[in-house]
DNA sequence: GTCTATAATATGATAGAC
DNA sequence: GTCTATCATATTATAGAC
């Protein structure tokens, strides 16, 4: 019977999200966890026995809570463009302006465990299919709005490569605001 | 005085990036480098004697110069849109038609020297700003030709992510089919 | 639930033979 | 120029006290 996740969980996953964020899987170090987030490393593996693959993935899954919060104006606004302009804010600021890395984009190259690469594709899924709902309302067929969603998914995460690259969120937020047209047309 | 690169050092470079590439620079071990080019750890370290870091910038420098020679048709060609057309298309058979990750995304991560990442931001301002180059020639403003070159950058790469995530090119490829229009209007 | 202590292994890097 | 051998440290992970 798993507990209801607390506030403090959160912030702890918080913490974690932000090591694996910045440093990908292999660079996410339990020293560099622990002190992220101010608990010794065998107090982290108190939390989570299967150890750094566990802690990934958790962290994974936190994100797509968070990303179901995001989602919501786009998924239940009734008007499909309002919906689309109030999430890409919210993506907006979730990603700092463009100047944070994506755990999707970082978490999942080859020295992570399948299990985590695969749990990395499903939370993209979450917000690429939540793009092809709202497209498909807008009208466009399903092909169409699938493909919108997945060019959107992609200029978002790729001005978030820029953004690291070279410190300018600008083509991150210009990517969101093509949301709207890119989607709805 | 150095010697001229031989296609050996270029056979070599290309193993190593194959490492960085897919790893990222913390997951890229010294055991799996030597792995991957068949020399131990030691033979290495006498080819570099700076160790990983010097791998990853000489890998870094081995892509700009990949890069230069796919630049030369959106460079020279005096058809700016047959020019473009032509580097998307050698862009795209480079990234293996949307399914290998970029160094530029999975080298600059948090855990990688600063040298790493500055080399990084310069290889990748080799390619934006061969874009801008482009768009101006074709017309546009100092300022739209910045812009269109960054979001056709950053479509690309998130294509990549997309790529990897989900193990289909297809964002990568609709994104270079998009440059013509996207930097040329 | 958190800690100290510890073990086994991996990693980055060097010395020196050939 | 490549190798074997080696070292110091970092890393993942576990045992057991409190």
């Amino acid at each position: 019977m798993p507990r209801p996740p607390s506030v403090q969980d959160d912030e702890l996953f918080d913490r974690l999200a932000e090591v694996f964020r910045t440093t990908g899987y292999e660079g996410a170090s339990l020293g560099a966890l622990a002190e992220s987030t101010g608990l010794k490393r065998a107090s982290l593996y108190h939390r989570f026995p299967d150890g750094k693959a566990q802690m990934a993935e958790a962290v994974l899954e936190r994100v797509e809570r968070l990303f179901d919060e995001l989602l919501v104006p786009m998924r239940t606004d009734p008007d499909p463009r309002a919906g689309v302009v109030r999430t890409a804010e919210l993506f907006g600021e979730f990603y700092g302006g463009g100047l944070l890395s994506c755990v999707l984009d970082t978490l999942p190259l080859s020295g992570a465990p399948e299990s985590v690469r695969r749990r990395a594709a499903q939370v993209a899924e979450v917000w690429v299919s939540a793009m092809a709902d709202v497209a498909r309302r807008g009208g466009r067929s399903v092909e169409e709005a699938r493909a919108a969603a997945e060019d959107a998914f992609a200029a978002a995460e790729g001005g978030l490569v820029y953004g690291r690259l070279f410190g300018d969120g600008g083509p991150f937020r210009r990517a969101l605001a093509r949301w709207p047209d890119l989607l709805l047309g």
